[in-house]
DNA sequence: CGAATGCCGTACCGTACCGTACGGTACGCG
DNA sequence: CGCGTACCGTACGGTACGGTACGGCATTCG
């Protein structure tokens, strides 16, 4: 009579739990608009009984395999100090490659559809969760390193929020708008770093300073 | 015995028509997920069947209606000639801020999570069409003038697509992306002017080459 | 061992919605 | 006038899907 519901609490899913979240990640690549109740049952070898117990509702299951998606996307925080000119291209392009590499993988696509097909009616904001954990969760991590190549004199700006929207719109461009939008644009490791990279000197071309110049104003 | 469907045919759609393109896109700011047959039916004042008969199906009625917004965002196209640095700055400030006010406009957000979450199944791409008449539209808008500004000896670039595909990326950032998944940024005129502005300089320090015009500072 | 629990499989219900059919009305034309 | 055409309003069938109920099995625990 326990087993509280995946949803409301924030639960880690158990094991079995988190099979029938991967089945619906499965499902929802396959075709988004085909992950039923009963698909996921099937595919998960549960009972339709099951996932009402756990999740509550459709929406509940939903939310918790973005939940459950976002929960593994994460990597590790990892605290920079001092940075030198190559350290602040080299973080830079670690952040863009994982960007790009997430936003265009299958998953990645499928999740935001159903998202931002939900996002249309009011109820229970997937879009939100995913805004969370991918636009915002990235921008958390770039922006330190962004302050800290400031203070190191490699980079001049008013607002690193600001400044870091300006570099996911270079790094990004239109390639997640494209891919949601059913192309298929394929990029493999080498042309992903190679956006990268452009993105990165791009990035630098406009906020960097030439030299470390101990003088920062702004 | 006649009327051609307005889905397979290119004909442009009667006055009757447009006005029941015009309620679909009304349902569809309203709520994405309500247009459903009986309500466009009643929000137009026709009955279902003359919908069967003017649009096929259900997809086709969505597929005029993307082609019917489409047809009016269109402005004209102006062909430019010589340019300086002026010139060259406010042609980019304008498309840059036409496209703002697209992609900021509810019909447009509706438009494309329509079309995002038809693109996860197959059939009849709305999302190819939404493409077409945006993304690549501007784009083929812009390029001409990103050319005239290199033949000016104004800007530097050897690609024209990866130059737009940059301005692109400066001018929308993370916008379009954070509308979609259901975020309600609010930008006034002035702040999509101040948004143009700034992509457009951001533009020029990466690609402008040096020509006088000092009346910018970032 | 017997009861309770957790879960699977499946049948079932209500509803929403696509697509069609039918009756009724206004209008143009021979 | 009578007929055809185009359309509105509505009712209806079929179906897909969300959500519930029930029987059966396996495991755990008293």
């Amino acid at each position: 009579m326990m087993q509280a519901s995946a949803t409301a609490e924030q639960d880690a899913p158990s094991a079995r739990q988190q099979a029938v979240l991967d089945a619906v990640l499965g499902l929802m690549v396959e075709d988004g608009e085909q992950v039923t109740m009963d698909a996921v049952a099937r595919r998960a070898s549960c009972s339709k009984e099951t996932l009402y117990k756990w999740f509550g509702d459709r929406d509940g299951l939903l939310t918790a395999t973005v939940r459950w998606q976002a929960s593994r996307v994460h990597a590790g925080h990892d605290a920079a100090q001092v940075l030198d000119g190559a350290t602040l291209r080299e973080r830079l392009q670690d952040f863009a490659v994982t960007w790009l590499e997430v936003i265009t993988g299958p998953t990645s696509v499928a999740l935001n559809r159903i998202a931002i097909a939900h996002a249309g009616s009011r109820k229970s904001n997937l879009g939100g969760i995913v805004l969370a954990n991918g636009r915002f969760a990235i921008g958390e991590r770039v922006k330190p390193v962004l302050e800290a190549g400031r203070a190191a004199g490699l980079l001049a700006f008013a607002d690193s929020e600001a400044a870091f929207r300006t570099f996911f719109g270079l790094v990004g461009r239109d390639i997640q708008i494209r891919l949601l939008l059913g192309e298929t644009l394929d990029l493999d490791g080498a042309g992903i770093r190679r956006d990268a990279g452009r993105a990165v000197e791009q990035f630098l071309a406009i906020y960097g300073r030439a030299k470390p110049d101990p003088n920062h104003q702004l």
